[in-house]
RNA sequence: GGUCCCGUCGUCCAGGGGUCCAGGACGCCGGCCUUUCAAGCCGGAAACGCGAGUUCGAAUCUCGUCGGGACCA
């Protein structure tokens, strides 16, 4: 059997990194099984759906590398992937689920059925148990199925075992509403049936909905796929994920600096591991070794901490010009200007160095932004810190004076001129060089001073030394 | 309230009867390196919710209990 799976979003909010990582897994699965993977959209709120929405979710999907084979804008056999153009099949098939007799209609009003459950309740009967068939049929109002009762509904689930769920539980739901829109109930599950979807991964908050799908799938005369609860994703303080605890949109993280195969492994990492010692690790080898039976039963918390750290991971890992290239277009957002042509050469003279230290591609642009611009403002800190010591004026003229008379501007050659001040001082090579930092980045807290005077250049390297100098007075 | 699900370091994951006085990762603490900041290296603290039972032996199996969560009302 080929394995066949979906992931449906609803295009009514941006991307949840939740959705994302249950995307991921389908997809995952997917490929180890060299399966189909298959987008739809679930839009069958028309009133909260839009195509800018859409367009993001999907655009998001594409930028984690999850591409599907078949479904929403790239097509496939069954013809449209989007439910609210099904609308008139999901209407037939309630209605010949009443004809059937499997379901019915039901007008009843909310304050009558209010007053059931308060008799059934009063017999001490199962709350859940109260919305079954009225006595007199009738011939509009929402459509309900019938839940057959006596026997308990259970499947086995790739995650969890066995689930079983007693059937006095569970009211005969809706899956038609009065006008004519079906629920999601009846929408998501036609869908699977006539997609022919072998594997439903979804999340664990979908679990006690799973019995009602499996009935209607039965009544509907199709054959439920293999379900597998992906356990939920939480927030850093262990509660349900939500904007309280920062970004949960995917698209925040890719704007923060995010890289899509950091976030791919990170996704990958939650509720799931490759082995038991590697963290790290590609795409191709989760492809490999990944299965659903595997992932774990437990919530995961999402910690951005981790993310970031593996951010950085993979940001050192990257050949360096892929770096510079990438890390370009931050700078020159954070100059608010594009690099000029002699310009790049000095970006890429210090990015091994930048590369080093960076975990966010953002955070480029202020460590070299003193490359590109004079120094406004000396950090007021670094200044009274480091530049207000007695020994300050000296260190600034004998470097000027070494500097100045330097053949040739490489960080060894200045480097090997330079440590000879705080030799000739008697002072530790710190206090002779965080001036200069201070001097040249305006900043104590910049990449390793040789290798940026070398990448500023000579004469306004001297420049800023003569002016931190006059600032001394 | 009902129905389900889940319980291993603060967090993520490994371990599913003996090799576990529990392993890896983030974070944290200490040290080394060092021109700052990082990175890197070395070391450390840190967990099987609890109680019974099964067994020669339980983190692992069973039951109960407690706790957390989801969904429905």
């Amino acid at each position: 059997m080929t394995v066949r799976v979906r992931m449906a979003p609803s295009p009514t909010g941006y991307l949840h990194v939740g959705t994302a990582r249950t995307a991921l897994f389908n997809w995952l699965f997917a490929r180890h099984h060299g399966g189909t993977f298959i987008v739809r959209v679930d839009d069958t709120d028309l009133e909260r759906s839009t195509a800018e929405y859409e367009e993001e979710i999907l655009s998001s999907f594409r930028w984690l590398g999850l591409h599907w084979d078949e479904g929403i804008e790239v097509g496939g056999p069954h013809g449209t992937y989007r439910q609210s153009d099904r609308l008139d099949r999901y209407r037939s098939l309630a209605r010949r689920l009443v004809d059937d007799g499997l379901a019915y209609y039901d007008d009843r009003s909310p304050g009558e059925l209010d007053l059931l459950r308060t008799k059934a309740q009063g017999e001490g009967r199962h709350p859940g148990h109260y919305i079954r068939r009225p006595e007199t049929p009738f011939e509009k109002g929402v459509i309900r199925l019938a839940i057959p009762e006596g026997h308990a509904v259970a499947f086995d689930d790739l995650i969890r075992g066995t689930v079983s769920f007693e059937p006095e539980a569970l009211d005969d739901f809706v899956i038609l509403r009065s006008d004519g829109t079906p629920t999601y109930h009846l929408a998501s599950t036609v869908d699977d049936i006539d997609y022919e979807i072998t594997h439903v991964a979804r999340g664990e908050d979908l679990l006690p909905s799973t019995p009602k799908h499996i009935l209607l799938t039965r009544a509907l005369g199709g054959e439920a796929p293999v379900y597998a609860h992906l356990p939920l994703l939480l927030g850093p303080d262990g509660k349900k994920l939500s904007k309280r605890h920062g970004a949960t949109a995917l698209s925040d993280y890719r704007t923060s600096g995010i890289l899509p195969e950091a976030m791919f492994n990170y996704l990958a990492i939650l509720g799931w591991s490759l082995d038991a010692q590697t963290t790290i690790f590609s795409r191709e080898e989760a492809v490999e070794e990944f299965d659903l039976a595997d992932v774990s039963k437990n919530p995961s918390a999402f910690d951005p901490d981790k993310l970031v750290w593996m951010n950085g991971e993979y940001i050192r890992a990257m050949p360096e010009e892929e770096f510079s290239s990438r890390a370009r277009p931050w700078v020159e957002e954070a100059l608010g200007r594009a690099l000029l042509e002699d310009e790049w050469p000095k970006f890429e003279e210090i990015a091994a160095e930048v590369q080093e230290r960076t975990k966010l591609l953002p955070e480029v642009g202020d460590q070299v932004r003193f490359l590109f611009e004079e120094i406004d403002e000396y950090d007021p800190a670094a200044w009274s810190k480091v530049m207000e010591r007695e020994e300050v004026p000296k260190v600034l003229e004998e470097s000027l004076a070494r500097l100045s008379n330097l053949k040739s501007w490489d960080p060894v050659s200045i480097e090997s001129t330079l440590r000879e001040i705080p030799e000739m001082l008697g002072i530790g090579a710190g206090k002779a060089f965080q001036p200069l930092r201070v001097a040249v980045t305006g900043s104590s807290v910049s990449p390793p001073l040789f290798e940026s005077m070398a990448a500023l250049g000579q004469h306004p390297t001297l420049a800023r030394i003569e002016r931190a100098r006059q600032e001394l007075g």
